[in-house]
DNA sequence: GCGGCCATCCAAAGCGCTTTGAAACGATTC
DNA sequence: GAATCGTTTCAAAGCGCTTTGGATGGCCGC
């Protein structure tokens, strides 16, 4: 069923269709009302290609999802940051369109789908120091909102992000306030902005408490179990192992668990575990009472803000920059507890 | 820059552009040339939706995720399967359009999805028994491939699956072997369809080895880390505790490991455990040796042969259905050994 | 009774592409 | 030299919608 079907249907032109469905004021209540019956009784529906070409407006939001050629990693987030994105779209009328690309054609990506209008806009993932995508976004014209931020970057341009200095500040202090001295860290990839902040939020707890930063304590890796257990074992069997450890996610946190057990160190007597939680809703931090100390931000909220903020440049793509700045809240769980008197493995 | 644009600028018909474009015979080599020249020089792409709007196909595929309304839970395993179809998607020149929706609309998205023509075919996830979205695929008449299968619906489809019951009949059989005789469950939701393969398989080698079905060593529920690890609780802390479990997910198995911990139990060798495994990028079962012994089909690879046998059903969408049939494979890891002489706790 | 003004509806143009049917032209054949 | 043919190109129709610029008719005031 299409336009011209639906309107012969009706005896009416097909321009009243569509002004009836679509909400203008030049048509008659009782008429609009036999059109919305009629349209809902034949499954009619307006093509989208053909409203899109007509109206010049695609629609559709984009998501460009770099698979990074060496490591083959699916972020872990993703899933969650998008089921929030997608409540938005669905609300606005906006459909969501992903492609999935090897890094190193990532720009091109976005040359296409601008040149054949595509989407409206789209989401930059997972920015990194200096990123050259918002440069290039800015000058192909394309409007975008960065999950994040991007340093060193001169055009001002709209982002959501976690204030993920402040979240590692107080995680560390955190720390700090219950007497640990040695603060092992394992953070992402620190090319990745959002670990750097992190990186600079320990560092500058710590230098403030008058600790030393000793490299012998900082990771920075992709985010998975493995990597949280092999850095929390190097450290732990170190020669002066940490008596804290701060993860950056709840998946390397699992790993850091792994490594203590395997030592029979006890989390939250021997050593203590602080992480950052992106609330995935697959991976909960415990139930009722949270198993990890967490500071934490759901990544599924970010999704359903940053796409508000998108749907409004593409109304207004010309109006000031919009910030968002959200703060990680700190939950105590049972991973932290006072330093021990005596490091683990020494007592 | 337009078709139009371009022609006038090559002083050529717009027929003549878009026949050499898309590799029509009846072009002379030598202009087909200059036009390909030209449409690169001034990044000319043909507008997405009028090209779909002349030729009445989409070029982009779809994916609806229902987000129960209750549990709000986004499928861990979506990600990298998406990352398998995304790739197959980009190389035959479709897009992907995700749909996040409530699953009580969900048969009004497809609907909507058909009747806009959106996309020119769907992929279904997560099918239950009996899944009532396969009769409405046909009756709509949108192309569709299922990952994964519904029995008791009687049209045939195309489905891939992983041999869901036989993995669990040999991961069953493998504990059995080890002398073993109270082997639990720790499965996914059996409303699914997967997870109700599984569990057949379970029961039929125990039932084959003459041990009667337990109903205390079995939980079916959503698949998270605190799920699997207060089933594993309860088990371990009945009066007749399980020397073995066996696992739907390395999240799950990631809980029961953490209550084995609690319980000062050494996995492997107090109580063995064996996981299915989805291979998911960011949660690898260990690096060089797994740590878990698994049954294991890569979810991506899934993905991306699924989408291929969505393309071919597009392309013709009356030939024979296809159905493909996954093999998990066994690998040993360090989370299974010979049953102990007497259970956890007894001895 | 007439011009003017709403309210309501419509015909047709246009969005940017593909594709049909035909034209133009040189080469080949009889 | 006319008829035929193959190659290459083009004009125009059509995909299904939105939107512009009227048309129509009823109603008001004068």
């Amino acid at each position: 069923m299409n336009l011209k079907q639906l309107s012969e249907k009706l005896g009416l032109s097909q321009t009243t269709i569509s002004r009836a469905l679509n909400g203008y004021p030049e048509v008659n209540e009782a008429t609009r009302q036999r059109v919305v019956d009629a349209a809902e009784r034949f499954n009619y529906r307006p093509n989208s290609r053909a409203k899109g070409l007509a109206t010049g407006r695609a629609l559709a939001i984009g998501h460009v999802i770099p698979i990074k050629t060496r490591h083959e990693m699916v972020n872990p987030i993703f899933g969650d940051f998008i089921a929030g994105a997608g409540e938005t779209y669905a609300a606005n009328g906006y459909e969501m369109v992903i492609t999935m690309t090897e890094d190193s054609k990532e720009a091109e990506v976005y040359r296409s789908l601008k040149s054949r209008g595509a989407v409206d806009g789209v989401v930059v993932h997972g920015p990194t120091l200096n990123d050259p995508r918002i440069a290039l976004l800015h000058r192909v014209g394309l409007p975008f909102v960065v999950h994040g931020r991007s340093s060193q970057v001169t055009q001002d341009y709209d982002w959501l992000d976690v204030n993920n200095r402040r979240a590692f500040e107080r995680a560390t202090r955190f720390l700090l306030d219950l007497g640990h001295r040695r603060i092992g860290l394992i953070n992402g990839l620190e090319t990745q902005e959002f670990a750097a902040r992190r990186r600079a939020g320990y560092e500058a707890m710590l230098t403030q408490a008058g600790i030393a930063i000793d490299p012998a304590l900082m990771r920075s890796d992709e985010m998975t179990e493995a990597n949280g257990h092999r850095g929390a074992a190097e450290m732990l069997d170190g020669p002066d192992p940490p008596t804290a450890i701060v993860a950056s996610s709840l998946i390397s946190a699992i790993g850091v668990r792994r490594a203590l057990e395997e030592r029979q160190l006890k989390m939250g007597r021997d050593v203590s575990v602080l992480t950052y939680d992106d609330m995935l809703s697959y991976l909960r931090n415990g139930t009722d009472v949270p198993i990890f100390t967490a500071v934490r931000s759901s990544v599924r909220e970010a999704g359903r803000r940053l796409a508000e903020i998108l749907i409004r440049r593409i109304a207004d793509p010309h109006g000031p920059p919009e910030h968002v700045m959200l703060e990680a809240e700190l939950v105590v769980g049972q991973s932290t507890g006072p330093a021990p008197r005596w490091p683990a493995g020494q007592a």
